[in-house]
DNA sequence: AAAAATAAATTTTTT
DNA sequence: ATTTATTTTT
């Protein structure tokens, strides 16, 4: 590696000699050559610990070393945990956040340019962004207020768990026709493709009125942008010489063509691994990534297959895991670091025991000097984590969870942001509509009726406040709402006009002094006081902006809400996460709990979806650098009536030579425990 | 039409 | 167990 082309580097960098020395000290050959590459489109094929997410930082760290002002590159990554990751890295790279430059998902990215070109897309640019509940409440109302409704039993099958929005989200986003996706998916609701056909378009009609974006409008409306509108497009191509993709390998079709509306212009960089694909029901399409050497023959590929991350031990284990996935690129992924204890595998005969197995364990690593920020316990799905959490709790153990908080979506704070999203978009309707709903005297069909007469009068906010509009009923309900909404927005108006910017967190005072205070006492007697500390939590991450429309953005993008780490609670905590929470991540000691069939692979996973789970599994274990435990227990109280459970298909594979086996009880346990 | 009572379903994973 | 949808009562 010290032949020509390190001369080339020092050539290039004579500015800056100290910077080259430390990229060569610091990346091994292939991360340099990706890091220093000029080609205008660069492909980092990589294995998990390998180093892809360093090279991508260096490499954004290297250009603006070289010169590239910050404002012309663009980081884009699929989950906003992994846009962190990559932002904490890069400031820390450099010793201070390069200003301009742009680090965020494809969808927050997207919201910022849908809102500065809001009236090319049939929208005003304080739009709101939908969540799915959200959507799937307006599909619900849309279908209801169709003529010819369905039979019950075929209703309930067309609309239950949100399966309509599922179709349409999967039209849109694998760009197929409805008609294709009912078919090929659905084909038991394919004698209502008309119906579905119609309620996809009055969705569509009906966001337009209400002045609002689901999450796929992010994606699906920004490619329109740029296609449709060809100066626009030339306008970012320009602004942008430099594309990076985090994760390439989980995006899916449209944003397969957003990355490639820059080829041409800026030089777009994207790393990935196939075997860590684990988006699927989100639609990612690992072919982007698979045929992006085709599509771009001039592309540079660049393979990163050694792990630096973990110890052989673990390495062998999630090698010896993923062949049994039949469809892969050939990996040679390897470690050269010290050989240490091999992974253990541990049964236990409940959730319970082994909540309190990795509990010791956890106590032992951190007598042993590893601190609680270098351990992790992972699960397939959130709800598996709740024994570890109970035994945290009990030990006083610090720790912060990722993925599968539904913070959002608790009714109070639905609530609450209801009011402040009118008070934003006064065009919302569902808004609307909710907070007609907590007034004592109004139900359904008085607040549909509300919401259409104030709709009709053109200016909703002035309707209502200004008395115009009454309900039959309820008038007493829909006076002090509108007091409220009064009260919100003469705060409003005075936090704009002066120059400390919108306090948005005294909105949110004001709005439980002026009247969600007592709807909450009424509505949850028992759980005031927590329902009442969620909303603390919310205002408390309100005042972090400084203004209404940001803050509910990042909401709406879910940014921000991981306070996790950060300030308030101690920088030393433990980390609970999904696994595809922790994707990105590692380390030194990594717990996967709840591998039991059912669980981990999910009982609701289809046999062709299996090698999915597998490379989620595989995702899970290459977390850790040193220490790996992987526990299953065999008795399963799920609330409505207990299983048997059978350890995971994941753990039964494994050859025996890859792991030890332990018991979890203190005094041997009786049985099978034995594989 | 709204509130209360009863029955039914719910647990992937993220934006 | 808890939340959500549906039915019954007011």
């Amino acid at each position: 590696m010290e032949t020509g082309e390190s001369r080339t580097f020092a050539e290039e960098d004579e500015l800056d000699s100290g910077w080259t020395e430390q990229l060569r000290r610091e990346l091994n050959r292939p991360q340099l050559e990706f890091v220093t590459a000029k080609e205008a489109v660069i492909l980092g094929l990589a294995g998990p610990g390998s180093g892809k997410t360093r090279a991508l930082v260096y490499r954004a760290a290297h250009l603006i070393r070289c010169g590239v002002p910050p404002g012309k590159i663009l980081l884009l990554t699929f989950t906003n945990k992994a846009a962190e990751e990559m932002k904490g890295r890069l400031q820390q790279l450099l010793g201070s956040w390069p200003g301009g430059l742009w680090a965020g998902t494809f969808h927050s990215f997207g919201a910022q340019l849908l809102r500065r070109h809001a009236s090319l897309v049939q929208r005003k640019s304080n739009f709101t962004i939908m969540d799915e509940d959200d959507s799937r409440a307006m599909l619900r109302r849309l279908a209801a207020g169709l003529p010819h409704s369905l039979e019950e039993e075929e209703r309930r099958l067309l609309f239950r768990r949100g399966l309509l929005g599922q179709m349409i989200s999967r039209s849109r986003n694998s760009q197929l026709s409805l008609r294709e996706v009912v078919l090929d998916d659905y084909p038991f609701s394919f004698e209502h493709l008309t119906l579905i056909e119609e309620l996809a378009s009055l969705y569509e009609q009906e966001k337009e009125k209400a002045n609002a974006f689901d999450f796929d409008d992010l994606l699906l409306r920004w490619l329109e942008l740029f296609e449709r509108y060809p100066e626009v497009r030339e306008q970012y191509r320009k602004r942008f010489a430099h594309l990076l993709v985090d994760e390439f390998q989980d995006t899916n079709i449209v944003q397969g063509r957003i990355v490639e509306q820059f080829i041409g212009a800026a030089s777009v960089c994207a790393v990935g691994d196939d075997a860590q694909s684990i988006y699927a029901f989100r639609f990612a399409h690992v072919g982007n990534i698979l045929s992006f050497p085709e599509k771009y023959p001039q592309a540079l590929v660049v393979r990163m297959e050694q792990n630096y991350r973990s110890t052989p031990e673990i390495v062998a284990l999630a090698n010896a895991s993923i062949v049994f996935n039949r469809v892969q690129l050939p990996k040679k992924l390897f470690s050269e670091k010290a050989s240490a204890e091999k992974p253990v595998v541990v049964g236990a005969r409940d959730a319970r025991e082994e909540a309190s197995f990795v509990l010791d364990r956890l106590n032992d690593l951190r007598r042993s000097g590893l601190p609680w920020k270098e351990m992790a316990v992972l699960y397939r799905s959130a709800f598996l984590s709740t024994e570890v959490e109970f035994a945290l709790l009990r030990q006083g153990i610090p720790y912060c969870t990722f993925g599968g908080v539904k913070f959002l979506q608790k009714s109070q704070i639905k609530d609450v942001l209801a009011y402040l999203k009118v008070l934003h978009n006064p065009a919302d309707g569902e808004s609307w509509r909710r907070l007609a709903l907590l007034q004592p005297g109004l139900g359904q069909a008085t607040c549909n009726r509300l919401w259409s007469d104030l709709q009709k009068s053109g200016d909703p906010l002035g309707a209502a406040l200004s008395g115009r509009i009454v309900p039959a009923r309820g008038k007493e309900g829909w006076r002090s709402l509108c007091l409220t909404l009064e009260a919100l927005q003469r705060q409003l108006a005075a936090d704009s006009s002066g120059e400390k910017g919108q306090n948005v967190a005294g909105l949110i005072a004001l709005i439980m002094s002026e009247g969600y205070e007592q709807i909450l006492h009424k509505n949850y007697p028992d759980q005031y006081e927590e329902r009442l500390r969620g909303i603390e939590r919310l205002a408390d991450n309100a005042s972090r902006h400084d203004s209404l429309g940001a803050f509910l953005e990042s909401l709406a993008l879910e940014e921000s809400l991981f306070t996790g780490a950060g300030d308030g609670g101690p920088d030393d905590q433990l980390t609970l996460s999904t696994v595809h929470s922790a994707k990105g991540k590692e380390w030194e000691a990594v717990f996967v709990i709840g591998l039991n069939e059912g669980s981990f692979p999910s009982h609701r996973v289809l046999d062709e979806e299996m090698p999915e789970e597998r490379r989620l599994f595989y995702v899970a274990v290459t977390r850790a650098r040193r220490h790996l435990y992987l526990s299953t227990y065999w008795q399963d109280y799920r609330s409505w009536g207990p299983s048997a459970g059978a350890p995971s298909l994941f753990l039964k594979e494994l050859p025996r030579e890859c792991f030890e086996a332990a018991l979890a009880g203190q005094n041997g346990l009786d049985g099978n425990g034995g594989y």
